[in-house]
DNA sequence: TAATATCCCATGATATTCCATTTATAGAAT
DNA sequence: ATTCTATAAATGGAATATCATGGGATATTA
């Protein structure tokens, strides 16, 4: 299972073009590298990127629910109408839309940053910010995961 | 299951480069043995080093959480964007990315030391000094054990 | 026919691969 | 123990490949 992670600084061209990080590239399931899909992250002025069978994933499991109640249907049309689907060029970049842009205040250079099974794009001092204030939230709470961590290992006795 | 042990000293050559010990090499799990994956130690002036399988189970648990809560996004970019995998060249040597060299204070020589599950890598002398300061703090923990068993049996008097 | 997007190729920087040499380690023989 | 020998590991450098980036040319479309 290849994960998203690690962080890269790219520049955007004057036409709009951005590399995605070939790491990040090689990190598309089989099958699904030759597009990525974003849309606006949620509580984050970020983008948020992930591979098109993730959001097939997504898709069927909201399906799942029968029938769907008017949350779920305001739901999955609020998220899937605003995903974008960018196919890469030969050099591996991709354009951005506009109005992405805009929502994540980029400019000149983008900061990817991998996040497992997903990963965003950032303005770079932005993204260092968020970075600042998400690393003291996890120091505050890394004893909540290695509680789980050693439940789910050390637990297992019977 | 293998453990990472002991320390090694290697040599950073003027592209980057430095050997990791085949003992730790040969410690990575079947399957996992082609990188590590690395990031800045928690309170530490040092790099933290593990193989892949483990950050794996640590995304599995991360997913644990609810997945739409600020707080899942928020760990798993801290922890994700982080971290940076390293494959290894034919002769077993990795080239440790600039940021974290500096944040350990890294140049001609690094010590790669042992810590059971995951090893560390430091600048040498900062290494030494760490290690007093460790060996200080299990020598305390140490009279304390002997005081406490002294306690139990000592009423007894064998 | 502007304006925009796509394709193609060039380039410098960096990373990877490959091979040669040196150094260290382990075991056998003295 | 000490020396010798065979093997593995660490180190160095040159050749090669990859990647991010820039720009021109071609296609699309409004």
């Amino acid at each position: 299972m290849p994960l998203f992670m690690s962080k890269y600084t790219n520049k955007v061209d004057r036409k709009g073009r951005v590399s995605v990080p070939a790491q990040f590239r090689a990190a598309l399931p089989a099958g699904f590298q030759k597009s990525i899909v974003m849309y606006q992250a949620v509580n984050q002025e970020a983008i948020e990127c992930c591979d098109l069978l993730h959001i097939e994933k997504v898709n069927d499991s909201l399906e799942g629910f029968d029938p769907l109640s008017d949350e779920q249907h305001e739901f999955s049309l609020a998220l899937m109408s605003g995903l974008v689907e960018l196919t890469f060029d030969g050099n591996g970049r991709i354009i951005i839309p506009q109005e992405l842009m805009e929502y994540a205040g980029i400019t000149e250079y983008a900061t990817f940053a991998g996040k497992g099974k997903t990963f965003q794009i950032w303005e770079p001092e932005a993204f260092q910010h968020e970075l600042n204030k998400a690393r003291d939230k996890v120091k505050e709470k890394r004893a909540m995961l290695r509680f789980r961590q050693n439940n789910e290992n050390g637990g297992k006795g019977d």
